[in-house]
DNA sequence: GAAACGTGGTA
DNA sequence: TTACCAAGTTT
């Protein structure tokens, strides 16, 4: 069959024809060049350990309450076997109100792996990086795309945005990652493994700075006049309604409250002062048992409660 | 595939 | 003030 010279990225309607990727490869790894923020874990000395704390730190939270945390851990805990020798109490502690705290068990678990299984050094291999806790498919191509300059497809919620717009012609992308979106990432990934990882930071930093989910600032943009969004006008959203997250009143606020309590106090903690985060039993049992049995909180022989010691 | 899982900033 | 959003993973 015969290949065209100048392969095109197929778009969602059609309507638009989407842009080519190799049209867009240097403007926006130009972009980046000139307006990369000089984050922590970007920095060689941050090593493959800096960025794979910096990435379980970054899931779903942004970088402004990451940055602090970031250089507290990487100053106690500067390679994995350091995490892995601490308890799993002290890493939820010094997780702080980070958010999702189980990101810390998970770590320190994949600090343990990591030193038992590869003598400390954190993996360059994809399958064994997926394979680690709390690892899923985009942390284990950052770390193997960010830290060891392989090429892979990196799509997080700001890469997605930036394809559904820039290719898709649409707002936003859809709410869970389909093989689509799979197909047109690595369609759009440069062939040389040093490039396809500038060119993953740099679509990241795209979509976090100017390509942004409320205002994007496409009078930014490198890549506006290729815009498939912008061609169409930037019409609305259409697709399903975007889910949002409820929180007040649920059982992750007043785990969040349990939690709050236990790691502000260096000595265990009774029931009954447990008890005063929230007023309705159940959920407050409930709550405090699924703390329990996602390790997050031992309790003591003597009925106290406390953050794991071991 | 849907639901659970924290927390705080911003419009 | 309510609602959305932030470098996702696991069950």
């Amino acid at each position: 069959m015969s290949t065209s010279p100048v392969e095109t990225v197929p778009s969602a309607g059609d309507t638009v024809p989407g842009p080519r990727p190799a049209d867009l490869h240097a403007p926006v790894i130009d972009w980046f060049g000139e307006n990369a923020r000089d984050l922590p874990w970007r920095r060689p000395e941050a090593g493959a350990w800096g960025v794979m704390v910096s990435e379980f730190m970054l899931q779903q939270t942004p970088v402004s309450r990451v940055l602090p945390i970031y250089e507290e851990w990487m100053r106690r805990w500067p390679t994995p076997g350091d995490l892995a020798a601490e308890s799993t109490g002290e890493a939820v502690r010094a997780w702080g109100r980070l958010g999702y705290p189980r990101r810390a068990l998970r770590l320190h678990a994949a600090a343990a792996a990591i030193a038992e299984r590869y003598e400390g050094q954190v993996p360059a291999d994809h399958h064994l990086l997926l394979a680690l806790p709390g690892v899923g498919e985009y942390t284990a191509a950052a770390v193997a795309s960010f830290a060891y300059g392989q090429r892979h497809a990196v799509l997080d919620t700001n890469v997605r945005r930036v394809f559904a717009r820039a290719a898709g012609g649409s707002q936003y992308p859809p709410n869970a990652t389909t093989a689509a979106e799979r197909r047109l990432a690595r369609a759009m990934l440069p062939e040389e493994p040093a490039t396809a990882a500038r060119w993953a930071a740099a679509t990241m930093e795209l979509g976090a700075l100017v390509c942004t989910a409320r205002k994007p600032d496409c009078s930014a943009c490198p890549i506006a006049d290729q815009c498939a969004w912008r061609r169409a006008g930037t019409p609305a959203h259409d697709g399903p309604e975007r889910r949002g997250q409820t929180y007040a009143g649920t059982d992750r606020q007043v785990r969040g409250k349990l939690l709050a309590v236990l790691r502000e106090s260096v000595d265990p903690v009774s029931r009954a002062t447990l008890d005063q985060v929230w007023n309705k039993p159940e959920q407050r049992n409930r709550a405090l048992r699924g703390l329990l049995t996602d390790g997050l909180v031992e309790r003591l022989p003597d009925g106290t409660y406390r953050l794991p010691g071991a």
